[in-house]
DNA sequence: ATTCTTGCAAACAATTTGCAAAGAC
DNA sequence: GTCTTTGCAAATTGTTTGCAAGAAT
């Protein structure tokens, strides 16, 4: 999606293009698995301050948008990323935490046989497996 | 795990049976997938109460000896259950809410697949697959 | 000019911590 | 009697909300 592209969505749908979207935007793609504090100080530390609460509604309204979406990589905060970049499940180690991304491929299996059994659908993109990884196990 | 086995295990790493702690126990086999909040409430609801703060405490402790286990099904609190009772995969529905167990042989290929490829060992008790149900499809 | 958006402060929810009193051993 | 555990209140962290001032159209 260019720049103008979702600049015509919002309007489209009544909302407006301010700066703190844009500064949002930009933070979220730059990122990767950010959490909306670190998605606010990134945007605090190139420009203008953005309030914390304009972030969360910022968010909520890209992924509204379906820009971005969240996973839960863990106890904390959600982490937000680029919805086009989303395409994968994410592994998060126990044991340093790290956090590693495979194709969703990997899932097949598991899609399938709960789509056959349970007519089950699942969104693999949120799909978060959690375990230990070579160097922890 | 019977009562006198864990009774000593306890004492036999220096901690101490108390009446709370044999209380949010209790509460965990019989509420299965319940916040802390829930299993507090049920405590008080049976006995004398049982504060927020040393259910957060037991629940650390027992998951420490590996009685309980937590799975976090979506957006608030995590939700505790025997770890006697935890070998499934959760399914949470994203339009009705439902959470559904199904046996961890379903995640066999995305279990094998990430051992062989990435050498990554899954915790398939703590997988949690959302989507969509059969009825919200 | 109108209507949406922001910042701020306050409310809220989930969780943790310090510490004195109570309880287990 | 000693050392752990509890309760309580306060601190923390993550998130939401109300509302007046500010900005986009």
């Amino acid at each position: 999606m260019t720049e103008t592209q979702w600049h015509e969505e919002l309007r489209a749908k009544g909302y407006r293009v301010t700066p703190q979207r844009q500064l949002v935007l930009e933070a979220v793609k730059e990122l990767e698995h950010a959490t909306p504090e670190e998605i606010c100080a990134k945007v605090r530390e190139t420009a203008r301050g953005v309030n914390i609460s304009t972030v969360y509604r910022t968010l909520e309204l890209l992924e509204e948008l379906g820009m971005v979406t969240h996973t839960h990589l863990g106890h904390g905060a959600p982490t937000y990323h680029l919805a086009a970049e989303a395409d994968h499940v994410h592994l998060v180690c126990r044991g340093c935490g790290e956090v590693i991304e495979v194709r969703p491929q990997m899932a097949e299996g598991l899609v399938k046989a709960l789509d056959e059994e349970l007519g089950f659908v699942t969104d693999v993109r949120h799909l978060t497996v959690f375990g230990r990884c070579k160097n922890c196990r």
